[in-house]
DNA sequence: ACCTGGTTCCATGCGATGCAAGATACCTGG
DNA sequence: CCAGGTATCTTGCATCGCATGGAACCAGGT
């Protein structure tokens, strides 16, 4: 990770990821419970969603106030307690409602950027 | 799309236009000048990013300040004058750039979605 | 015992963005 | 002249990603 990365690139992945990353975190509490750090590896190694904590922990907080997950402290072999997030019914009807709308928006960006766009507007 | 639909599934779509809508703009730009109820309509047609005036316009005035467009009046046959957006060689950039960033978030974002997390936390 | 480093958690403040609501101006038709 | 449609823009609010900083716990070296 480079720091000061404020490239154009850069910017435009940023801007992309408001709104999806709350989707991909309750997506990967789908199966089992996690803990944050384990989240923020996990988005790092998607590459494209890769964040920092200082975007997680808030994002775990509204999702905990919104009552989307639930969470309970548990020892660690190594280290400080880790507190594990998981899906509340709420959460999971949340994520459904996500992945029906995702199809819908994910291919409407595709045909604005490869659909050409015919002059044959409305001509009033 | 009722006005004050306010359920899970609008605030899930509000959330995903954040960042994108910027650059379907740009894209409805490419190959001909647009103006702002123009664009209006196209992402109104598009469904899944539909949107108001109170966002349309304040997005084209950053675009005017970033230097991403530019403007022209232009008398209009019924009704007032219209004011057309053309793409500037920087705006005709960040369109690539996003263009090429676009399918790597994407296929991110699906992946969280459709594939099963093993605990293991290998993915590929 | 001390202290350095790694791990894990969280809070605060800023900038950017979508949006509702309202204001202004032009043209056509009754 | 007035009503309605078209077209532009501004203001204030809520939300979200993120940089920054801090706190607590554990292990290992001196």
């Amino acid at each position: 990770m480079e720091p000061g990365d404020s490239t154009k690139q850069a910017r435009a992945a940023a801007q992309l990821r408001k709104g999806v990353l709350e989707y991909c975190v309750l997506a990967l509490m789908r199966d089992r419970p996690r803990y944050g750090v384990e989240l923020l590896h996990a988005l790092e190694e998607s590459g494209a969603l890769a964040t920092s904590q200082g975007t997680v922990y808030p994002l775990l907080s509204r999702l905990r106030r919104d009552d989307l997950v639930t969470t309970t402290w548990q020892e660690s072999a190594s280290g400080p307690p880790r507190r594990y997030y998981a899906l509340t019914d709420s959460g999971r009807a949340a994520l459904d409602e996500f992945t029906r709308v995702w199809p819908g928006f994910r291919n409407a960006v595709d045909a604005f950027l490869t659909t050409p766009h015919p002059s044959t507007g409305d001509t009033q």
